[in-house]
DNA sequence: GGCGATTTATTAGTATACAAACAAATAACC
DNA sequence: GGTTATTTGTTTGTATACTAATAAATCGCC
């Protein structure tokens, strides 16, 4: 069987990857990226963290996670504070304008889902997203 | 409903790229990134091409098919010449050191395709990757 | 109590990925 | 045939994403 290329699951999912982005991208008006997207939303479910426990739990490596905090911190949607228990640690919070932020980065993430997914029907979209979660 | 992070298909996505992207370079002697390895198959797959025209087929911008086909050529897997017929063309081909690694390339590729797929049977494989390619 | 191992954060280097601006060549079209 | 529009390629700038090396603080364990 010859190899093809658009059939290998690593180079659709990056054509994936792409058009989401480009979702993403079209309605956000917010200047937030989906990776400091996905951050933000996160600190806003796990309150005060470690900057390194937010890039576990949001699977991004400790230079990518440093980066996107401090895009985060200039955009002034986090702030950056010392752990008094452990000097090595840099806490992690929503400021009051990351956290008025948070319902409608929920509404706005739920449309790109939306519309990304749009091409499947609803009991094709639970099967896929099942099985693409197997795939992590 | 709540909003859940790890519920939404951009966010799943990128973890299913970066496993793709672990186990591609895990077994990975030849040196050479996925998004190498996708314009290098596609450079043999089309013969002698412009440089744009594969950008386009393997869904780079110009300026990453740019960078990819400047680290190939370093590793002398493609050469590059002018277009006779067209003064504005850089053509692409294999060298042929390139083209003795196309076949090693075509099994290497197939046996990441497999591991990422590993947790779907045979059958989910067919469904998954049919949806997955509607989603470009 | 102290020493080795681990954790946390930073930095430098490389490789995608995309937008925007630019120059040169070609195509389209009247 | 000449002007406009398009195509091709380059460059700059920003943002992931990962590796590796480093330093400081803490933990584990005897």
């Amino acid at each position: 069987m010859a190899y093809k290329l658009d059939e290998q699951v690593g180079y659709i999912l990056r054509l994936a990857s792409q058009r989401h982005a480009l979702l993403f991208n079209k309605h956000s008006e917010l200047g937030l990226t989906p990776t400091q997207f996905s951050a933000l939303v996160r600190v806003a479910e796990m309150g005060s963290c470690s900057q390194n426990l937010l890039g576990r739990r949001t699977a991004m490596d400790v230079a990518t996670i440093k980066g996107v905090v401090t895009r985060l911190k200039a955009k002034g949607f986090v702030q950056l504070n010392p752990d008094p228990g452990d000097k090595r640690r840099t806490m992690v919070s929503l400021t009051k304008m990351g956290a008025d932020l948070i319902e409608q980065l929920h509404d706005f993430g739920k449309s790109v889902t939306d519309d990304t997914l749009a091409p499947l029907s609803a009991s094709e979209r639970k099967v896929f997203l099942e099985m693409l979660t197997r795939l992590t």
